[in-house]
DNA sequence: CCGCCTCGAGTTCT
DNA sequence: CTCGAGGCGG
């Protein structure tokens, strides 16, 4: 980036920046995820870094702190202060962080490692002084903090007296500790404030935050708020000498009667903390409450004080940050890409950013309407999350950032492959020609795929070599294949292109309803290819030829789910004489039938029913899963609704879960799943 | 014709 | 997983 637009960008992140804190701060009003700011933050940084001369006292990243508000009495903290803590984000931070605290201490090993849930709450103080709760604060700048008391006392987890313990209660014992709130209480919140036509709050932290700066106690009593303690200082070194490990630190608390995260573990190494953060990264949705990484500190509480303080946090715990599920990034460009039906998709290119543990370079927008209503342009500072955890997509464009050199994005009038007219064909907009170089490498991908020929080792990047070369021209001729012909490519080794010609002889034999899958006829999907083959059962491709283009689309309606539309589709395919020709290479080239396996449905114990899958089952693969309920008469189908039977819950279900219950269908969990399978 | 239930198609990265 | 749209019953 040069001089001129690096600092344009600085100014605009810093006033964007700034404005967000005001709308939250002051008015009171989430325009914008945290973590989407703290991405902002970041590039914001980064700018500063790459370009100092234009980091000025008033930028964002210069800030320490929250100030205390005036409404509250302050209340100062013991010591040592309170301090935040370090970022790492990556494995590679950790690393360093570990290597530096080694040097640091001179030690060749630190011992054991405590990792807690880092919360994502607030952070407070209580005192009790003989055993009773006197006093509690925010952590303010560390020194001095706000004087919350009277709203902390509203919290049942926190204890008013301490409770009987065979430790000795000490004199003054300070405590230090994250509020937050349940999601499910967060939920219950939001609705209320709906019902009664208030703000919308758009995060758990943010309601947390809020109901603890309320000036009347009875506000924050209404909002049922949490509390876990993570360490206590008191009474000096004689404290900590009584309980030299954190571990032992927090069975003492729980004596006491104060809640610590009952999933924090003590560890051997930076490879079981490692795993610890990858264990709870992943499964930090069932949570009843949100964290945003671990916390890792020494379980040697005296080693831990030696690594001393750096800035204002201390050196010998880090933060190891799980990474954002939104983030800002850029959309450098927009590109086109044609599918096998002739779709062309707009797809965004972005400059890379970090999105719930990977990299994210691209993002499907899917259609022109999407772009309209997201008001995209090339250029945009846009935010990107990824649906269903996996999926990348653009979910708001921050029109603020606009510089005015942003190009708007025009779906082009002919095909970006072969140049025919392009026409709109309802959200869509499609090449016209069926014979489309795309539309035909699309197909061929399709052909070979998992759930048509099943060709294993026959992915996109090869066909692609393969069709360069003019080793083949359509999908037939991959049957013919000599393994000279594939050796002969470059970086081709003998022993693959064995395989390719071993795998695709045993794969020639498929069932009718893959086969009617594979041709990849407009609207004939899955589902459709299985009635056709349970309606119009074929032995073998010469069959198929005659009985297949007789059918008429009287014929075809009759089957359940094919109407006017996907009948015509069908007939349509059929009669075009470039895919006669090619079943019958296809049947010259062997490709030839089996018995599909379920094709009727025959009566069972679950005939009738309809099962709906979500998440992951432990025991066996979805497809097994599927099979299983289809011999025993029951019915697999995709979507939620009244008429579905059972929906079977795995490990991480997805939205269909909460439709489920909604709609108060009948969830069950792996085990009884297996059950009613039996 | 409307609303519900399904199916089809497209999608990213490791 | 999500969206759009085809099929079908009322």
């Amino acid at each position: 980036m040069d001089r001129e637009s690096a600092k344009a960008r600085i100014e605009k992140l810093k006033h964007e920046i700034n404005r967000y804190r005001y709308a939250y701060h002051v008015r009171d009003k989430d325009l914008i995820s945290p973590e989407a700011l703290d991405s902002l933050k970041k590039e914001l940084f980064d700018l500063e870094t790459q370009f100092p001369q234009f980091v000025t006292a008033d930028s964002p990243t210069q800030r320490i702190g929250g100030e205390p508000l005036k409404e509250f009495k302050k209340v100062t903290h013991a010591t040592p202060r309170m301090n935040s803590l370090n970022d790492a984000f990556s494995k590679e931070d950790m690393e360093s962080w570990f290597t530096r605290l080694k040097n640091f201490l001179g030690r060749s090993a630190l011992g054991d490692f405590y990792c807690d849930l880092k919360m994502d709450g607030l952070a407070v103080e209580l005192v009790y002084k003989n055993g009773i709760f006197v006093s509690g604060g925010t952590r303010g700048d560390g020194l001095v903090g706000e004087d919350i008391t009277q709203n902390l006392r509203t919290i049942e987890a926190i204890p008013l007296t301490l409770q009987d313990s065979e430790r000795p209660i000490p004199k003054e014992l300070v405590i230090r500790g994250e509020v937050f709130l349940t999601k499910y209480e967060f939920d219950r919140i939001n609705k209320e404030q709906a019902r009664l036509g208030e703000k919308i709050y758009a995060n758990p932290r943010n309601v947390a935050a809020g109901s603890l700066r309320q000036l009347d106690p009875k506000v924050t009593a209404s909002r049922k708020l949490d509390f876990y303690a993570y360490g206590a200082i008191g009474e000096g070194l004689a404290y900590l000498k009584m309980y030299p490990t954190r571990s032992a630190e927090n069975k003492s608390l729980e004596s006491f009667g104060i809640k610590v995260n009952p999933d924090g573990r003590r560890v051997k190494n930076l490879g079981e903390v490692i795993t610890f953060w990858e264990r709870w990264a992943k499964h930090r949705e069932k949570l009843p409450y949100e964290i945003d990484g671990i916390v890792v500190s020494l379980e040697d509480k005296a080693l831990h004080e030696r690594g001393g303080i750096i800035g204002k946090a201390p050196r010998a715990a880090i933060a190891f940050k799980f990474s954002p599920r939104e983030a800002t990034t850029i959309v450098e460009d927009i590109k086109i890409q044609v599918g096998r039906t002739g779709a062309l998709t707009p797809v965004a290119e972005l400059k890379p950013v970090g999105v719930g543990g990977v990299t994210i370079t691209h993002a499907s927008l899917h259609n022109m309407d999407e772009i309209e209503r997201l008001g995209l342009k090339i250029g945009d500072t846009v935010i990107v999350s990824r649906a269903g955890d996996v999926i990348p997509q653009i979910t708001k464009v921050l029109h603020e950032f606009r510089s005015g050199k942003e190009k708007s994005f025009v779906m082009p009038a002919s095909c970006p492959v072969d140049g025919s007219k392009v026409t709109r064909d309802g959200v869509a907009f499609k090449c016209s020609n069926p014979k489309c170089g795309a539309r035909h490498r699309e197909g061929l991908y399709h052909f070979f795929s998992r759930k048509a020929f099943n060709i294993e080792g026959l992915g996109p990047k090869i066909i692609d070599r393969f069709l360069d070369k003019g080793l083949i021209t359509d999908a037939a001729d991959i049957f013919i294949l000599k393994e000279g012909d594939i050796a002969a490519l470059p970086r081709f080794g003998e022993k693959s292109a064995k395989n390719i010609v071993l795998e695709a002889k045993e794969r020639s034999q498929v069932t009718l309803s893959r086969f009617i899958y594979a041709l990849g006829i407009l609207h004939v999907g899955e589902e459709t290819a299985r009635a056709l083959a349970r309606h119009f059962p074929t032995k073998n491709l010469k069959e198929f030829l005659v009985k297949y283009s007789k059918l008429s689309l009287d014929n075809l309606k009759s089957v359940p789910d094919i109407g006017p539309k996907v009948g015509e589709s069908i007939v349509g395919w059929l009669k075009e004489k470039a895919h006669i020709n090619f079943l019958k290479k296809l049947e010259r080239v062997g490709v030839s039938f089996k018995g599909d396996i379920t094709l009727k449905s025959f009566s069972g114990k679950l005939s009738g029913k309809k099962f709906v899958l979500t998440g992951a089952l432990e025991g066996l693969s979805r497809e097994a899963a599927k099979e299983k309920i289809r011999m025993l008469g029951g019915e697999v189908v995709e979507s939620v609704s009244k008429k579905t039977s059972y929906v079977v819950a795995g490990t991480d279900p997805g939205s269909k879960f909460d439709k489920a219950k909604k709609l108060g269908v009948k969830i069950l969990e792996e085990k009884e799943f297996l059950k009613l399978l039996t």
